[in-house]
RNA sequence: GCGCUCGUAGCUCAGCUGGAUAGAGCAUUGGUUUGCGGUACCAAAGGUCACAGGUUCGACUCCUGUCGGGCGCACCA
């Protein structure tokens, strides 16, 4: 919609038109501020421009309404073109919202190491990258969805040992000595009767087993944060071992060329002179590549796959490691502008007002899983696509919990359930509903029928823009708008039965679109209150 | 100390590439249809947009500085 009313003013001014939505919606749809920009250029005032220009508009069959108002200029869409448009939404449900972007995109989130459970942390970035997988997709891009796995270097190790340990106490009985660090948490135990089914117990108490106890576990690791991960309704494309790179370091190594030295018995890459604070070692003295080294493989193979644009999605936390594989994507020959990283920002949680309780269980962290558990996936999914990912978040989980308008996602999930059932009790058919026709609607029903076709341009905005939280807003306020016009307005038995029940569809198809694309189903109904 | 980032209502957060009177939800207070699900709706109250400058027709938005919070500053991953 917006883009069509851009394109025509764009053609109409031969120049881009800022188009935003006014103030009020009794200005008319859309907005715009143009004659303050040009006002300069043509020596006359704001407000003789846009009269000027508002007169200019009386032949056409897009707007039904422009007018000028203290120098802006306001839009009112037609009758025709908004009627036209729902029906045609209501005839292709599969196709509304949808476009024909093709561009392949490589898109790496979660990639949270194999070493236990993810945690609520990991969760920001599960639902923040899959929804915008989801949004992306719709939209016809072609993107591949990716899991690094960090199989590789010293916290593999710690694996391996952590499971001796535990063992060793749990099941052996015998009194360990723990070290500074190794993991903790209750899936350990499982992988422990795993192990020993395996290979006996006797690998719980030697020292040189480690390694192939690790390579083992690790593996038993994936697997559950991949379910994990399919509980929430995130599903992986690919899967990338950081320990399968490694063959390929000299090569890699030899690509970059100048970008390297040798120094102090060490390989360096020359970072600073793309922006880093300094130069990184690559390999170090003994001969063994660092962990830098393994995501310079890991993005020459990206970047050798050939995508359009890659896009990570990190933990905050490693936002200053940023600049070196930009570094490093440069020397490798390529634009490391078609390497974009997002952070998403640390998670505090809250049960009833108070810090919510990390379990010794768990391992002193707070598990993904039991979230799920305790909110659900759609909460737990609303939750983390409703909220800018950059800035730092802190929630309540009691107000997931609650089944009332205070509740986001019930609130929304309403007044899908709402449309639902009216729809059933009305004693039209659906033919005879689609036969309807939209015009003539009032000023809140036409206010409404727009909302619900703006579901479009917010897909497009919160995918371009990578604020994912655009969508969840606008459900809510669609949402809101549909049960306000359900307070205000019998639908059953009046006239224009027919022709609302309509309306309602639209707003329904937008609601349900919205939802899934944030992973979520709609409800055709809500379960009663219990008393 | 350096870098990144954030600072908007009592709380949790929106505010699009600068544009009309800075918005929601929660919490608080007061209300609502002799009717489709009251699991809803309406209203009141609540703000020096951290502070100080600058850019301009116009700044919550851009720039500079100050203060405050978070994160990072490994040859760990």
């Amino acid at each position: 919609m917006k883009q069509r009313v851009s394109t025509l003013l764009r053609e109409k001014f031969g120049r881009e038109v800022v188009l935003e939505k006014p103030k009020d919606r009794s200005f008319g749809h859309f907005a715009t501020p143009i004659a303050f920009s040009i006002a300069k250029e043509l020596k006359k005032s704001p407000m003789a421009i846009s009269e000027e220009l508002a007169s200019s508009f009386n032949d056409n069959d897009v707007f039904s309404r422009v007018e000028s108002v203290k120098g802006y200029l306001n839009f009112r869409l037609s009758e025709n073109f908004l009627s036209d448009y729902a029906a045609w939404a209501l005839t292709n449900p599969q196709e509304f919202g949808k476009q024909e972007k093709h561009e392949k995109i490589l898109l790496e989130f979660v990639s949270a190491n194999p070493t236990g459970p993810l945690h609520i942390g990991h969760s920001r970035g599960a639902v923040y990258g899959d929804t915008l997988l989801k949004l992306g997709r719709h939209l016809g891009y072609d993107i591949t969805a990716e899991y690094y796995v960090n199989d590789a270097g010293n916290q593999i190790d710690l694996l391996g040992l952590s499971i001796q340990l535990e063992g060793r106490t749990t099941l052996l009985g015998e009194a360990v000595e723990y070290p500074e660090s190794y993991y903790r948490g209750e899936y350990l135990a499982g992988l422990v009767s795993g192990a020993v089914e395996k290979f006996g117990k006797e690998i719980l108490s030697d020292e040189s087993r480690q390694k192939e106890l690790a390579l083992w576990a690790k593996d038993k690791v994936m697997d559950i944060i991949v379910k994990d991960l399919g509980d929430l309704n995130i599903f992986f494309n690919t899967f990338v071992y950081e320990s399968s790179l490694y063959d390929d370091w000299e090569r890699v190594l030899a690509k970059m060329g100048e970008g390297v030295y040798e120094k102090e018995g060490k390989i360096w890459i020359a970072s600073e002179m793309h922006g880093d604070e300094k130069d990184r070692v690559v390999v170090r003295e003994d001969g063994r590549p660092t962990y830098l080294a393994g995501d310079i493989v890991y993005h020459n193979q990206k970047f050798e796959r050939g995508y359009e644009h890659y896009i990570n999605i990190w933990g905050a936390d490693h936002h200053g490691y940023i600049s070196r594989v930009k570094a490093a994507v440069e020397f490798l020959g390529y634009e490391s502008k078609k390497l974009e990283v997002l952070l998403s920002q640390m998670v505090s949680l809250l049960k009833d007002g108070e810090p919510y309780k990390m379990s010794k269980r768990a391992g002193n962290v707070i598990l993904m899983s039991d979230i799920v558990e305790e909110i659900g996936s759609d909460a737990l999914r609303y939750i983390f696509a409703s909220k800018k990912c950059d800035t730092a978040l802190e929630f309540d989980l009691a107000e997931f919990k609650k089944q009332d308008s205070s509740n986001p996602i019930f609130y929304i999930q309403y007044a899908h359930a709402r449309i639902k059932t009216i729809l059933s009790k009305s004693n039209f058919s659906q033919e005879e509903i689609l036969n309807a026709s939209l015009k003539g609607l009032d000023e809140n029903a036409d206010s409404l029928l727009f909302d619900a076709l703006l579901l479009p341009e917010i897909i497009e905005d919160a995918f371009a823009s990578r604020q994912v939280q655009k969508l969840p807003d606008y459900l809510k306020s669609l949402a809101s708008s549909l049960h306000k016009f359900y307070y205000d307005c019998r639908i059953i038995g009046s006239d224009d039965e027919a022709k609302l029940l309509k309306l309602f569809m639209v707003v329904a198809l937008s609601l349900k679109i919205g939802l899934s694309l944030l992973g979520i189903e709609a409800k055709e109904q809500m379960s009663k209150a219990e008393d």
